[in-house]
DNA sequence: CGCGATTTTGATTGTTCTCAAGGGTAGTGG
DNA sequence: CCACTACCCTTGAGAACAATCAAAATCGCG
């Protein structure tokens, strides 16, 4: 990270740990005022931009050491939703104070430039993945994305329960519920994973893999260029 | 902005104006490292993230006061490559000074995280439009945001050119290019706009934004909740 | 003027959505 | 503890939107 431990004490002294929060509740909503960035710690969450009729578009799922509410800094306004999907604990890190401590600690800065920028080109890898790919390349895609982020956090990248439903990962995926269930069906069926309601058994990550850049593979596709 | 006029000429005494691009030219291509933010004066350029193959994901179009390469902080490489699409003058930021300047500047730390911050809020707008929009919002949604960009820089939002292929349109809005010549056509027929070639006339915005917010209206639709 | 690239238009196909219905699960309250 | 209910998930059948294939028309450029 580059940054002293004195520094790194000063950082995590304006750090608050909010108490056990539960599923259903709302760390935030748009519309909301924003004063702090929030980091989950355990459990997870989910970010959304509702619509006026109750509809909703599904941005993000977040698990533990993801940072949330960073396209709020703007306009000091939350653009989306977030509700807990599990009991969950979640850290507070109230803005104002943070971007006071940036300006002393150089090396703060550039962390905060690097991390906006990364979820700038988290965004970008979604857009590809609506744009080009179909829905069973989308599901492969969403499968090894959660894995890669479990076992950089130490829990089995095979082996995990899903905090979401079927339909919330059809709305993230741009899929309808039946596609998402069909596929899981399907990707089961071929033997690449075991499924079991929210339990998850990942048996061919290659092959999943593999089914992801299935879309490169294929010459010229119409959409290219 | 909030700086003060001496800021401002420290900033402005950072950037460099370079000669004139022309079309094809790459401002950076993807892996190239990253030195320089870039903000268009006159032209237009899009970004693209290509895949293996030669076939890309155009990730953006820019008009003149937009900027460019934000996604490159996190890794200082560039994660897509820039293409000049007509004759275009292109201020370039050496982003190193520029963090620099904003670690003793305050208002422009500021700035610089509402920059960073906005973006990713676009990349938002843009996955709820693939995830949840048809062909013919997505294309209605494509014209206004021209539209209000060019209005915002003093140019007319009725009348203007596309310095973009119909191919590179589908190709940013996830759809073929004939559908998108498809769309051209019938919105032309129900009297919505002009279209020849590349120059378009906006003849009843107010049609188009009703057509940009329909998916919304029509009561709780599959992928919601 | 002619060639290649771009755009348009038409016909057909196909993936995914929509509609419909059944079964399972979890949570609630009697 | 069991019944009830609401929600979630699955599966099937049909419809629809957009992709694909094909070809003609137009444009820009050397």
């Amino acid at each position: 990270m580059g940054l002293e431990s004195g520094d790194v004490e000063r950082l995590d002294r304006i750090v608050k740990r909010s108490r056990p929060l539960h599923r259903g509740d709302h760390l935030f909503r748009e519309g909301d005022g924003f004063q702090c960035l929030y980091i989950v710690k355990t459990g997870s969450v989910k970010t959304y931009a509702p619509s006026e009729d109750g509809g909703e578009q599904v941005l993000g799922f977040h698990l533990p050491g993801e940072l949330i509410g960073l396209d709020a800094i703007e306009n000091a306004i939350h653009h989306c939703s977030a509700k807990i999907l599990e009991t969950s604990a979640i850290c507070e890190v109230p803005f104002s104070q943070l971007e006071e401590l940036s300006s002393t600690i150089p090396s703060l800065q550039h962390q905060m430039y690097r991390l906006l920028s990364k979820e700038i080109t988290q965004d970008e890898n979604m857009l590809t993945l609506l744009g080009k790919n179909n829905a069973e390349e989308r599901l492969a895609a969403f499968l090894i994305s959660l894995s890669t982020r479990f076992k950089r956090r130490g829990f089995s990248p095979y082996d995990f329960y899903l905090s979401m439903s079927r339909h919330e990962i059809g709305n993230y995926l741009g899929l309808a519920v039946e596609t998402v269930s069909r596929l899981f069906t399907r990707f089961q069926d071929e033997g690449l994973l075991q499924v079991e309601r929210k339990h998850i058994l990942l048996k061919d990550l290659d092959a999943l893999s593999r089914i992801t850049q299935r879309q490169q593979q294929g010459e010229n596709k119409r959409q290219s260029t």
